[in-house]
RNA sequence: CGGAACAUAGCUUAAACGGCUAAAGCGUUCGGCUGAUAACCGGAAGAUUAAAGGUUCAAGUCCUUUUGUUCCGACCA
């Protein structure tokens, strides 16, 4: 007889290097590192080489500031889709990019070369670029290292960018196609533009300050019969009041705007009949004294002749105060009541007005002038009005503007004030503080002038167009979430022409010559190609290294006039076009591991109208068809009141925070576990709750794996029909939740895929399954079939728990696989999801739901027990059950496992004609070993402190070692 | 101001077609265990479904209005 064994060391107690404590913080960049030395992402790629593509393609992030919990948001949905394609067997490629050109940019390097003293206009273009390029590197070295320590895949060594040679070259080579099919044309457009600078402006570089502007009422003489408007107005002399703070664009008025639904008031005044909006009506009386005053000095309210809506007015026509020009009259929802008639300057009245009570002004009539206002651009544009904009880059008057041509136009407003009132057109003027927009350089006020552009139409080519195209093309793509679509198709509709220029330097220059002898613009798609090329191999500096003749193509003249003497176009493109052009640039430049369309675009509701959009008219351009066959959009961070996040109210949460103190798997499960169709809250509170689940994963990890220890499923497996009906029972509810999961990978709900393991891990598996199991485990002999049964249970499914948790918890669940025993596989990212069995468990699932109501019912009396202190561990029970026949039935066959079930020494089951759970003191001792109450301790002489069942497994035990 | 979306326990989410007492987990709280231990198990409390109307036998769900929040609104990526 061998000696007895030390009872301790008999227990399998569980066993495993998965560390309970995560320290994310150190152990994710070691993993991180891992997988960039073992070149797991191109592992991944050539294990799916071949297989079916799955390509969701990257929306360039702006490459200017470090990431915020957006950015990361938007890139951690993207790996969860690449992730999950990719472990659905598709070749799943990820190409991440980059927005490198814009004006954020511009203006941050202009901002510190000012810190410098340096000025960007003393610089050569090609050296500012040089600058905006360096810049652009840099924010995009350090997104990069960013979205890597999320657990990001993809090429990060090679990825995209807006401003590389072969983009620029390519983005090029989009406007040529886009000259090609007929789309381009050159116009006018109203643009904040600098007299001082002589320069165009963007709305980033204007700044508000207090500016003294003339306010002028003038009448514009109807000319259109006014009994058209009331009979009551027949053959009156009758005008139109308007009201402006800009003078100096009366020259270049075309048109009166009122509102369609504003009532407008007709009021006799000595001798002719003036026009204003009826709720102004007394306002404009008191301003302009009209109607005389009485003995008393009170002013006397005009005979009001006529009221009628401003849609009665609609296309009528007026007189220009003194050219001899008609101003048409239009109606447009911008008209607004009082003080908010300056639409030319584009302030902000509303905070105008909450400053200076007394700048209550207008007359609820527009003047409107195409070529010196943003409405007046619109509303001109709809009515087909000539943009006319008589003002040089200097700010002087053309020579088309009689009286005043060559003068400067801030020094002719109070000429032009003087004239109005000499040929009797002037109501009234006064001196008027607002705020009006000035150039953040020079500090001089700025105007707004319309200067040539170029523009994409939306409308021409008929059932070719832009526009019509886009619409057809937004119904065959599927939208997640489904109201994307009509939000889609809405912005389509509404959209405007595409002006595509800027004027400024950091982008991609519009490939345009100008004859130097007959102004003829070249935009002819094959110099457009000529000069792509060349971009492919200098990038697009060589637009502003080369001179034109090294542009051109040898020998190139003038269509018009064969002169070879050429301007080259100074604007560059929209940024948007560069980004939009990424369905050519990079799906079809990088053919081997893309293709165009892509299946699914992600990104923010913000890009509806932008990207998304942008991208549209370039597929359709290119392809007459859309990039992409899907899109998704997601909402925005919120903080933990559903706030928006802003420095200013320091309720941001940055993910290098969350990363260093929790880890980026922390980060991910949030990502995972939020609605991301509506806006997230992110808070510290949410965050703890997210963090205290991602615990909850970890330690089912480390439960199952520990009781792995020493388990080989290749020879230690045990077939299914060997199996415990319990451990059946954990597989099938496995395989149901497995499903659900599968289902939420496939339609990117990754909250149900959240939800569902979950709800697997705390109930099915914690709770209830590891549980019960945990006496079986450490109590039988390690290699009898009941431990077997059970650890090939647990194998199974920490195997494909494993699998469905990695595109979420992207390091741990890797971590976890790496330490199954006997596992192969370098990562499980590499690894495919498990299928589901088709079985039909119903019957098997159904059974164990009522024997777990049942178990409720004993946990709940055990609970009670405990309460009145007659029972501590639920081992120290007896639990009696009284039950019908029929219940009573269903058990018979559980009848030696209801002990293990409900976690008690000893059960009884009773035929009754009532449900009831006694509980009842244990009969015998504890076993030393298990823990169980038997009245068989003290039988075994060797083993006198354990119980019948422990006898044998010790036996087992010790004939094991001896073998 | 116009367009769009959303609103269910402290938190994250459930509740096909309108149909049982609005479900779950976490957190809280009380307790148990001390062989998953900065773990594990259980009991309990916790909701006027943003508000007000309406349709209906019946509304978290459909309609209207209001409130709150977020996004877009022409050059801002």
């Amino acid at each position: 007889m061998t000696e007895p064994l030390e009872l301790k060391k008999t227990v399998n107690l569980p066993k495993t290097d998965f560390a309970q404590k995560a320290n994310l913080g150190q152990a994710e960049p070691a993993r991180l590192k891992k997988w960039t030395d073992a070149q797991l992402y191109e592992a991944i790629q050539t294990a799916r080489h071949g297989a079916e593509k799955f390509i969701l393609h990257d929306g360039p992030p702006y490459a200017n500031a470090d990431i915020h919990i957006g950015t990361a948001l938007n890139k951690i949905l993207k790996d969860f889709i690449v992730k999950s394609r990719s472990m659905m067997g598709f070749d799943a490629p990820y190409i991440p990019g980059y927005d490198c050109h814009g004006l954020p940019i511009e203006t941050h390097v202009e901002k510190k070369l000012t810190e410098k003293g340096k000025n960007k206009n003393d610089l050569p273009v090609a050296t500012f670029r040089r600058i905006c390029r360096e810049h652009a590197s840099t924010a995009m070295n350090n997104q990069t290292r960013d979205f890597r320590r999320l657990g990001v895949l993809g090429e990060w060594e090679k990825p995209y960018l807006t401003m590389s040679n072969e983009y620029e070259s390519e983005t090029a080579r989009l406007f040529g196609k886009f000259l090609e099919r007929g789309y381009v044309y050159k116009g006018l457009r109203p643009v904040y533009w600098c007299i001082h600078d002589q320069t165009a402006l963007a709305e980033a570089e204007v700044e508000y300050r207090l500016h003294n502007s003339p306010s002028i009422y003038v009448k514009f003489p109807l000319l259109t019969d006014p009994a058209e408007i009331d009979a009551e107005l027949a053959g009156k002399k009758v005008s139109l009041v308007i009201w402006t703070t800009t003078p100096w664009t009366i020259p270049a008025n075309l048109g009166i705007a009122v509102h369609p639904d504003f009532e407008y008031a007709a009021i006799e005044d000595a001798g002719e009949v003036l026009i204003v909006a009826s709720e102004l009506v007394g306002f404009v009386i008191v301003k302009c004294g009209i109607g005389g005053v009485n003995e008393d000095g009170e002013r006397q309210m005009p005979r009001v002749l006529a009221k009628f809506p401003g849609s009665r007015l609609d296309r009528m026509k007026a007189k220009h105060p003194w050219i001899d020009r008609e101003s048409l009259i239009m109606n447009g929802d911008h008209v607004t009541m009082g003080g908010e008639a300056d639409a030319e300057t584009e302030m902000d009245v509303s905070e105008s007005r909450s400053r200076d009570e007394t700048g209550k002004a207008g007359t609820g009539l527009v003047h409107t002038a195409p070529g010196h206002g943003h409405d007046d651009y619109v509303i001109g544009k709809e009515y087909g009005l000539e943009i006319y904009c008589p003002v040089d880059n200097a700010g002087r008057f053309t020579s088309e503007v009689e009286h005043f041509a060559g003068e400067n136009i801030f020094k002719a407003n109070p000429q032009i004030v003087e004239f109005m009132r000499e040929n009797g057109s002037l109501l009234f003027s006064e001196n008027y503080e607002h705020r009006y927009p000035h150039c953040w350089r020079c500090k001089k006020p700025v105007i707004f002038r319309a200067t040539p552009q170029w523009f994409i139409s939306m409308d021409n080519q008929n059932e070719k167009s832009l526009r019509a195209q886009a619409l057809r093309e937004v119904e065959s793509v599927k939208w997640h979430p489904a109201w994307g679509e009509g939000r889609m198709a809405n912005m389509i509709k509404g959209r405007p022409d595409w002006c595509v220029s800027r004027q400024r330097s950091w982008g991609v220059p519009i490939p345009v010559f100008y004859c130097q002898k007959c102004d003829e613009p070249v935009a002819d798609p094959k110099i457009v190609y000529h000069v792509a090329d060349i971009f492919a191999k200098e990038t697009a500096d060589a637009w502003y290294n080369r001179p034109e003749s090294e542009l051109l193509p040898e020998g190139f003249a003038c269509p018009k006039c064969n002169s070879s003497d050429f301007s080259k176009e100074t604007d560059i493109l929209d940024v948007w076009f560069d980004s939009g052009s990424s369905c050519v640039a990079v799906l079809e430049t990088r053919g081997e591991t893309l293709r165009f369309p892509a299946e699914v675009y992600l990104e923010g509701g913000d890009q509806y109208r932008g990207w998304f959009n942008s991208s549209l008219m370039c597929g359709i351009a290119a392809h007459d068809t859309a990039p992409y066959r899907q899109i998704i959009t997601h909402g925005w961070v919120v903080d933990g009141h559903g706030k928006k996040q802003s420095k200013n109210d320091g309720n941001v949460t940055a993910p290098k925070e969350i990363i260093d103190k929790s880890g980026a798997d922390v980060l991910r499960l949030w990502a995972a576990a939020v609605d991301y169709t509506e806006d997230m809250r992110c808070s510290d509170e949410i965050l703890q709750r997210v963090t205290d689940a991602y615990r909850k994963f970890r330690n089912t990890l480390r439960y199952a794996l520990g009781n792995l220890d020493g388990f080989n499923h290749e020879t230690d497996s045990v077939s299914l029909s060997e199996m415990l009906e319990i451990d059946r029972w954990a597989l099938a509810s496995f395989d149901e939740a497995a499903k659900k999961i599968l289902a939420g990978y496939e339609n990117f709900d990754f909250q149900a895929v959240y939800q569902t393991i979950y709800n697997l891990c705390t109930v099915t598996l914690s709770a209830r399954y590891f549980d019960i199991i945990k006496d079986r485990l450490y109590i039988f002999a390690p290699k009898s079939l009941e431990r077997r049964s059970a650890q090939t249970a647990l194998f199974e499914m920490t195997d494909k728990l494993c699998r469905l948790l990695a595109p979420v918890l992207a390091f741990t669940a890797d971590e976890a696989f790496e330490n199954l025993p006997n596992q192969k596989l370098a990562s499980v990212h590499l690894a495919e999801f498990p299928k589901v069995s088709g079985a039909d468990n119903s019957k098997l699932l159904g059974d164990w739901e009522r024997i777990f109501s049942i178990r409720d019912e004993v946990l709940k009396a055990l609970e009670e027990a405990r309460e009145r202190k007659e029972i501590g561990s639920s081992l120290e029970a007896k639990v009696i059950l009284r039950t019908d026949a029929e219940t009573a039935r269903f058990l018979q066959p559980y009848e030696n496992d209801l002990r293990y079930i409900f976690i008690a020494s000893q059960t009884e089951v009773h035929e009754e004609d009532y449900f009831s759970v006694n509980i009842e003191k244990a009969d015998g001792a504890k076993c030393e070993r298990c823990w169980n109450y038997s009245t068989r301790v003290g039988e075994s002489e060797k083993y006198p402190t354990v119980c019948e069942r422990c006898v044998a497994a010790l036996s087992e035990i010790e004939r094991s070692a001896a073998a």
